[in-house]
DNA sequence: GATGAATGAGTCTTCATTCAT
DNA sequence: AATGAATGAAGACTCATTCAT
């Protein structure tokens, strides 16, 4: 079986060389500048994923399933904001403690699909799983602590689920475009927790 | 001054292809087709603009005029929250009236600005002008219809210019990659107007 | 008659620029470098030689009359080997005086005359013109001082206008390409003196 | 290594091919013409030399190490006389033989170099190289046969060297702008003969 | 399974030239 | 006579992809 640990050994440099160098440079690095980064040939690459457009995809996925992980055990005990505050917390930790280069590095994958039919449907099948994950996170969940007996619905489990995603895409998107960035994180949070009103029903507010 | 006038027909009808052209096939058009479009050929764009790189910028800076516009002549009296529907009111309208293709043009634009340090550094410069004219939008306004008096400061504008632009900005930008894109516009309008709690006082909410 | 003088004057002004420039940048530059240097535009040009390739032709033309002058008034008196090296001197002077930039400019044009048929021509009847020029200079002239009756036959004279032209040329050409060109103007001048062993008949020697 | 071999063979096509229709158009052929005439793609030439620029390097290197082949092998007892004369009849031979294509080859080959700061670098190490081989060919020979002990200084050999060949290159550019060529490769090598003078000491002519 | 040399379609850019003003 | 905007043909270079080894 060593061919198959051989194989999956430079599966992984690849796709690690990809996720840096995508990150730096955008989706348009050439395949020459991966393979050399891995260690290998172009060649490698249509052996094991068979084309760019596939080797995008696979980094994507892998780079989904990475934060995919970080949804897990959440406890259901915990309130909206609270749910969605270590939500944020944890993207921020993930895309900025790589120094910018994971938040350029989806920035890039999500933009280059746009000019790619093919890149798009399968984008928008992970992303929508994603967005599943998401939603079942927040829903059933306490609005207002001072009524813990009201809870999301799993609409609105998914709106929140919408709403959140495209506030940290949006922010993750604007970041390298503005001049000063102080407290973008922070603010990024803040506009996130702000989405819980999203639940607030109206007879609630009374 | 017939000289002086085609060229400036010459320009707009360059810009007006390369922006329908743009939000249709992406930033990688080829500049013939552009040109083709424009009832010109790629000389003229390089004659009027000197590179695609800067008829690109040209692009851009003139889409975002056209937003400009619709920033001004805003009544003082609105509140907050009134401001900001308005402008996701004028957004969404504006984007999503083209059916989709401006939403397209704009990602496209700000992919090949991440890609070009060139674009980026003008891009950011445009953006923050924007920022600026929605911040001054913001600023001094009524939060709460039941406290006339108390009013947005400069950097509470501030802050909900950001936090609505990355709002908007991300639910433009997922909105290609959604399976059910039904209401979206809505849900972002929705979550424009939960940022009003940016402003929300700890002291006022007692 | 102001229109034929400003006509003159844009003329010259063309000329000198393009001399320059050629000299500088060789015979590639681009005609609207030419035309700007000058203060005109390119339609000048068009208005004026007709074509770029008329342009070079009344540049060389301007060239070779301005050395032309400089062959005039050789005392008959003389002998071959101070013609030579009044010649050699004059060259050395035109082209070494002008820092390099001449002799640029004549390798420049000549090369460029190799790749069009049309210069090549004209380039060929002027120089023709001009080595006869020169033949005339070297014929009928004292070989050996110490035998002032033998003379440079006609034959003789047209032999050593090519020998020395080509001994001038081939200097400049490679110049530019010598990592020591100290003491070279000394050593071209030596060469042309040393071909006055063209003339120095079997009979002569003994 | 069959993968080497082919290489190797590929890219002596392009060099061959290279070589002849430089020689037949100029510098200035279209990277099609060549790959198409060697039985390849333009993308070959880019594989196997990087750059047009390269190319011709590549070129210019193997034609002069072509030329310096025939530097070898001069008996050291032959007089500077027979050593130039030589040599002239090699360069001629070469030169000529190719029915004015190879001279044309060089020229144009130099026309380029004088146009691109990059290869006029390179062409001087290689034009450096090829000097300081004719001069040790020209330095240690007897000058007169009378006196075979006096012989000529490595200074001497250089000055020679370099005179010689920018008599070649002289004749060589020139001819191609001449009406009457006839004879004129015998007078190359007489003006070649005659440059023996630069070695002849003062004190040597009593 | 990996190599890497070669492919070949795709496109930006340059610039001599034209012509209406 | 000069302008300068536009033309349009030409050509270098890139890079995802293929395939014999």
């Amino acid at each position: 079986m060593r061919r198959a640990e051989a194989k999956a050994a430079n599966r992984r440099a690849l796709l690690d060389a990809a996720t840096a160098l995508i990150a730096r440079d955008g989706a348009g690095v050439r395949l020459e500048t991966i393979a050399d980064a891995a260690g290998l040939t172009t060649g490698a690459i249509y052996s094991i994923f068979g084309s760019k457009s596939d080797l995008l995809v696979a980094v994507l996925a892998d780079e989904i399933s990475r934060v995919d992980l970080a949804t897990d055990g959440y406890d259901p005990a915990l309130s909206l904001a609270a749910v969605i505050d270590r939500c944020v917390q944890t993207w921020i930790a993930t895309y900025s403690g790589y120094s910018k280069t994971q938040a350029a590095f989806e920035l890039h994958l999500l933009l280059s699909a746009v000019e790619s039919e093919d890149l798009r449907l399968r984008l928008t099948e992970m992303l929508d799983a994603e967005l599943g994950q998401l939603a079942r996170l927040f829903e059933n969940r306490i609005i207002d602590p001072a009524r813990p007996a009201v809870r999301t619905s799993p609409e609105e489990g998914m709106a929140i689920a919408k709403a959140v995603k495209a506030v940290l895409t949006g922010f993750g998107l604007r970041e390298p475009f503005m001049a000063d960035v102080s407290g973008l994180a922070d603010l990024a949070r803040q506009s996130c927790l702000a989405l819980t009103a999203l639940a607030r029903r109206p007879g609630a507010a009374g």
